[in-house]
DNA sequence: ACAAAAGTGTTGACGGTACACCCATGC
DNA sequence: GCATGGGTGTACCGTCAACACTTTTGT
């Protein structure tokens, strides 16, 4: 444990871990209508003894970042994410707050309501909505606000849509996501051609009746994924269905500043 | 964060670096055009021991990494890029061959005509063709096709043109550029109009006259940057695009373009 | 019949593409 | 004049927002 003084820490390796943020609906207290919440874990080290930070946790070796995020994720949280996606890495000297040089490698998680259930609440793990969070530890709020926005400029491709709410789901519950997660209202209606027409989504044959009106039809997502060799891991081991849905580097007419590096990861030789 | 507040770290610290891919317009030996070329350097040690790799090196105790991609960039090569961008950090256990865990955060970077000329070229530093690489060491081959995918994508923007060609230019050779970099045939009045309605260039007032035809007016891009200091909760997605210059870092090493975080870094305080 | 949500049709604005056309310059 | 690249005009097409409209359900 205890590396030197001041100068030698300045020269040791710096120390690198993961973090996840994980962001999942959940109720709104007044408006009936959802907003995002995400667990937070409480730091029972120095520093920040105390203070809530995200959940995370060293590298394992023998895993890629994006299994470590995923098991950092389960052993503090028990949650096991639909999607998973590396944000950004941190790394800035002053981030370190007198310790050690500290680089996080920072992924960002959407659960859907089935799983968010497996969440195991405690005195040290807590849900909590997004506009009201509590002092956090280190730069972490900084963090969150990336995660967030990066969510909201995607929101409108409906994969992410479709993790935040389930398995299956109706448009309407579909376009409410959207309309809680970007705060702006959408037309129903636009949104229904539009989401239908990027083919990404399966009529289940399902009908699902909300009030005493008409019911509506539930949808399933359908990755479109590319023929190729795709390696679908299998981020655990452990993990009963942890679809991530392929996305092929062009396939699909999607600008999105997404990542071509599913296919191209050493992995999936 | 990173500093376990789970599980204990098991193994050995994984190396950690950062590496920068480097793009830049060269000549093209046959079609008159232009295409891209990258530095690499001849790698001094084992592993892969005289095999060619990415400019590279390991984290500065006290810079951000982005001045530590920018430094090891300047101490490899002595270039000075325009845009510096981080990429995306890999760290899957098969990439480091046998030796310790390898986790590379990875940038990529534009260099203007006029910033290439800085370049030292020497028996271990050589720019090389954008499609006549040799054999890389490690994954880096993989890490350089990624790169180049981002460019593609996003070379739409103006401002990534701009960087490419250098300060000043005329439309003309702002979409050459853009179109050695896609390879494809982009419609020049159409272009000239799109780009000027983006409201980033300004006309300089010189003209410049290529062969003894009439003379092409001279532009220089300019940043859309919002005046002030931003508040992190305007992000609501709106502006897709925040276009920004990568200057040296010992004014201030902000990172990434399309993100904000340039406004919640650390190093803003 | 009525209310409320599901789902459809229609229109018009806007942005981008294709391509014809005029302008400036040196020979 | 004529060749060459710089620069403009215009018609067309696909996409999407706006919003009126029809359908299906339970009471």
């Amino acid at each position: 444990m205890g590396i030197g003084n001041v100068s030698e820490r300045r020269l040791a390796p710096p120390e690198v871990g993961v973090s996840v943020v994980v962001l999942a609906l959940g109720p709104d207290a007044t408006s009936s209508r959802s907003r995002l919440w995400m667990p937070l874990v409480r730091r029972v080290r120095q520093p920040f003894l105390g203070r809530w930070a995200l959940p995370g946790g060293g590298l394992n070796a023998g895993r890629s970042l994006e299994q470590s995020a995923y098991g950092a994720l389960e052993s503090t949280t028990s949650l096991h994410p639909r999607y998973l996606e590396q944000l950004y890495t941190f790394g800035d000297p002053d981030r370190s707050c007198g310790g050690l040089p500290m680089v996080s490698i920072v992924y960002w998680a959407l659960v859907g309501n089935a799983e968010a259930r497996d969440f195991r609440e405690g005195d040290n793990v807590k849900w909590f909505p997004e506009d009201e969070l509590p002092e956090l530890a280190f730069d972490h709020r900084a963090i969150i606000d990336y995660a967030l926005w990066r969510l909201r400029t995607k929101i409108a491709y409906p994969d992410l849509a479709a993790k935040l709410v389930g398995e299956t789901f109706t448009l309407s519950q579909l376009h409410d996501v959207v309309e809680a997660v970007t705060g702006e209202q959408v037309d129903l209606a636009n949104f229904r051609r539009r989401i239908l027409a990027s083919g990404e989504l399966e009529d289940t044959g399902a009908k699902e009746r909300v009030g005493h009106h008409r019911p509506a039809t539930v949808y399933r997502y359908i990755s479109r994924a590319a023929p190729g060799p795709w390696n679908p891991y299998d981020w655990t081991g452990s993990a009963p269905d942890t679809p991530r849905d392929a996305r092929s580097p062009d396939g699909d007419g999607r600008p999105a500043d997404d990542d071509p590096l599913s296919a191209l990861m050493p992995t999936s030789r």
